[in-house]
DNA sequence: AGATTTGTTTAGGCAGTCCTAAAATAGCCG
DNA sequence: CGGCTATTTTAGGACTGCCTAAACAAATCT
C-alpha cells in the first residue's frame, strides 16, 4: 500500500510528535538519518496524501489517517519484537532490529496470527504499549528513573530501546520492566544514582538511569 | 547487501535452470513478470557482479556466486513456509506468498533460529528440499502422477506451490506429501485420473495430476 | 538463399528516494 | 527596526527498477 520509507517517516514522525507537538524537518531529517531536503520532499507528498499537515517552515503533524497508519506499523513493531523474544527466544536487545524490517513485509494474517499466539499482550518487551488494531492506545507517562529522588521506590514499566547497547547493560542486572527499584542514592552534579533490585545494588549513570522509566510508589513510608 | 530484486531475479534463474540449461531473457522476463528488456537490464547488471554468466542472444546461467546467492533466498523462503505452517498454523496454500516478502528480511540469526526451532528440517510443507547452509541441495526427481500407468502406487513427494487453488484442492483430498497413492484408472486422451488415497479415491484432471510428484513403488506385485 | 517471424538488446523515459548546493524564510539580537 | 544566523525549501542530479518503442540478431519458412 504504502511504501517503506513512507511508512518509516510516518513512524517516526508519531514518536517525535509524542515529545512534544509539530515536528521540525531537522528533528525528522535527524530521526530518519537522511539530509533534511529529503524529509522536506517526503513530508510534501505525505501531505500530498493527507497524511500529514504541512505549514511550512512551522513542521509537520500527522493527520488522522496518518496516525492510523502509524499506529498500525507501531502495532506490527511491538508485536513483532515480543514474537522474537518469546517464541524464538530473541535476547530484548536485538529485537528491535529484526521488528524494523519485519514491521513493513508482514500480512495482517501474520499479525493476527501472532497476537493470538501471544495470547493478545498488551505491552512489548520493552514495556511500550502496543497499539490495538482499532488505532488505541494507552499512553501512561511514567517518570524518569532519573528524576526520582533518594529513597523513592517503585516499579518499572518502560524502557527505551533506542540503544541496544543500554539494553544489554541493563538486561544483565535485571533492570526490566516489572523489576521493583528503589533508589539509594543520588549523586550531585548530574552524577550516577544506586540503585537497588531485589538483593543487588547497582551504580547507573544519569544518561543510563533516564532510559527507564518508572511508576512511582508515593513515598509514603518514609 | 543484494536488493530484493536481485534476489529474486537471482532465484527465479536458478529455478527455471533447473528445468533445462541456459535460461532465455523471455522465460526469465516472464517468471519476474516483467517486460523481457527489464530482464535483459537486470542481467547486465547481475552479469557485471559476476553473479551471472550472460552471452548475448544466447541465454544467462547462475555463476557459482549466483548459485550460492540463490540457494540462500531459496533456505530462507522454504523455512519460513515451513515455520508459517508448523508453528503459527498457516494453511500451506497460504504459506507461499507470505514467505515470498519475509525471505528478504530475515536475519541469519532468525533463519538459524526457526531452523533450530522447526527440528533441523529437510524439506518445506511442499515436499520441496531445504537447502542447507553450506549451499548443499539435495534434488530428488520424481514422476508426475499424471505420468504413472493405472495400477502404479507410490508415495507423493511434492506438491508444486505454485498455485494457490490447487494446493487447497489438493489439501482438502488428503494428496499431500508422504501420502500413499494408487492409481486406479487413467482415461485417455489426456482424460482424468483416478486416484486412491487411504480409503478414498478422487478424480483429478491431468493438469492437477501433474502438480504432484510421486516416489513409485516397483510394480512388482501386479 | 532471401524473406519473414520471433526473440533480444538498446535507447529513451518515468517514478521513487536519496543527495548537495543555492535560495528563501523566520527568529533573534544589537 | 534591520541584519545575521539557523532552519527550511527549492533546484538540479544520481541511482534503481520498471516501461515502451525501435534496432538488431537468430531461427524458420518458402
Ligand atoms: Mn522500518
Ligand atoms: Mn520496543
Ligand atoms: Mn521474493
Ligand atoms: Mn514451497
Amino acid at each position: 500500500m504504502f511504501s517503506q520509507a513512507m511508512q518509516d517517516y510516518l513512524k517516526a514522525i508519531y514518536k517525535l510528535q509524542e515529545q512534544g507537538g509539530a515536528v521540525s524537518t531537522s528533528a525528522l531529517a535527524e530521526a530518519m538519518g537522511v539530509a533534511a531536503a529529503s524529509a522536506t520532499g517526503m513530508v510534501k507528498k505525505l501531505a500530498g496524501l493527507k497524511l500529514v499537515r504541512h505549514h511550512p517552515y512551522q513542521g509537520v503533524v500527522l493527520s488522522k489517517a496518518g496516525e492510523k497508519m502509524a499506529l498500525e506499523v507501531i502495532r506490527h513493531h511491538r508485536l513483532l519484537e515480543l514474537y522474537l523474544a518469546e517464541a524464538l527466544g530473541y535476547s530484548w536487545d536485538k529485537v528491535h532490529e529484526e521488528a524494523e524490517r519485519l514491521e513493513h513485509v508482514i500480512s495482517e494474517e501474520f499479525e493476527e496470527k501472532i497476537f493470538e499466539a501471544l495470547g493478545r499482550p498488551t505491552r512489548d518487551p520493552h514495556g511500550d504499549p502496543i497499539p490495538a488494531k482499532d488505532g488505541t492506545l494507552v499512553v501512561a507517562e511514567h517518570d524518569r528513573l532519573s528524576d526520582l529522588e533518594p529513597g523513592a521506590t517503585g516499579v518499572i514499566r518502560q524502557v527505551s530501546d533506542s540503544d541496544a547497547e543500554v539494553l544489554r547493560y541493563l538486561g544483565i542486572r535485571g533492570l526490566v520492566p516489572d523489576a521493583a527499584v528503589e533508589v539509594l542514592e543520588k549523586a550531585p552534579f548530574n552524577g550516577p544514582l544506586t540503585v537497588k533490585t531485589g538483593e543487588t545494588s547497582h551504580v547507573l549513570g544519569r544518561e543510563v538511569a533516564s532510559h527507564i522509566r518508572v511508576e512511582a510508589r508515593a513515598a509514603d513510608d518514609a
